[in-house]
DNA sequence: CCCTTTCTCCCCATTTTTCCCCACAATTGT
DNA sequence: ACAATTGTGGGGAAAAATGGGGAGAAAGGG
């Protein structure tokens, strides 16, 4: 499980590091995609992240929709683990879609982790807080 | 299994580099094919490519099926293995098949690896990750 | 049948990138 | 206050990406 919000630095080599509670989670390496739908990069597990894949294959209707499937999951997944200090390299697609420059957020979000540009996680976070707002809003109002 | 999505040159005499990762998990050689119904080109480690060849050919019904299932699967398939840096030559059918000028996306998918050019590619991705996102949404709803 | 041309394969060279290690400052916990 | 851990920055060795050169095989035309 994966809590908190951090922020940390981005080396001019691509270099994140992430906190010490979560690398005690992922020692035995990461899987790194895209987020879905979001500007992120998402981290896993990778137990986790076959956990993951497994529920999507099945989910296959014919062999060309598995192809496709198995693209979209594999295409985007980047496998690493940490180096020495504690850091992961960030492959070159990957920080460009989520527009990480010289600063991550560095987001633990339950079963995964997420990074984070500091002006995307700025409007996430907005958003996110303004839906959870209004659905905690209808939930007491209808008690 | 092979991860990821890497962009490479196309020398002028049609080679490719794969990464690393990849080249390690198929030094017994590969086996270069159509990609079936996508415009693109299928890597396989030989190991692979047999068990797939073998499953198929144990579901033809007649002899005549059988006869034109090898002739489609063995036709348009070239064996070939790496140069001393990592590359594989791209025989010229099945580079126009894949319509691939001077650059190459390299697309790890699972059991297998896929050659895009750069166009198609993009194109792929998109519906890819649109039908991942639907399944995904499914997956989520119904937890 | 032989010569020419093309293509393939193997080798070498150069630049770029990655990976692994070390160093130091800051912070934390005891 | 001291020791251990963590954040940050680089240096240097190794690997990888890219580009050609040239020998030999295959193909094609006279």
């Amino acid at each position: 499980m994966f809590f908190g919000e951090h922020t940390y630095k981005v080396d001019d080599k691509g270099r994140v590091p992430l906190p010490p509670k979560f690398r005690r989670e992922m020692k035995d390496g990461v899987i790194l995609a895209k987020g879905t739908g979001e500007k992120c990069v998402a981290v896993y597990p990778v137990l986790e992240w076959k956990r993951m894949a497994d529920s999507l294959a099945t989910r296959a209707v014919t062999p060309a929709h598995l192809r496709k499937l198995n693209r979209a999951i594999f295409g985007s997944a980047f496998s690493t683990s940490f180096d020495g200090q504690g850091r992961i390299a960030l492959p070159h697609p990957l920080r460009d879609h989520a527009g990480i420059a010289d600063t991550a957020i560095v987001v633990g979000a339950n079963n995964r982790v997420e990074l984070w540009s500091e002006d995307e996680w700025k409007a996430e976070k907005a958003s996110a807080e303004e839906q959870a707002a209004q659905i905690i809003e209808t939930l007491e109002s209808s008690q």
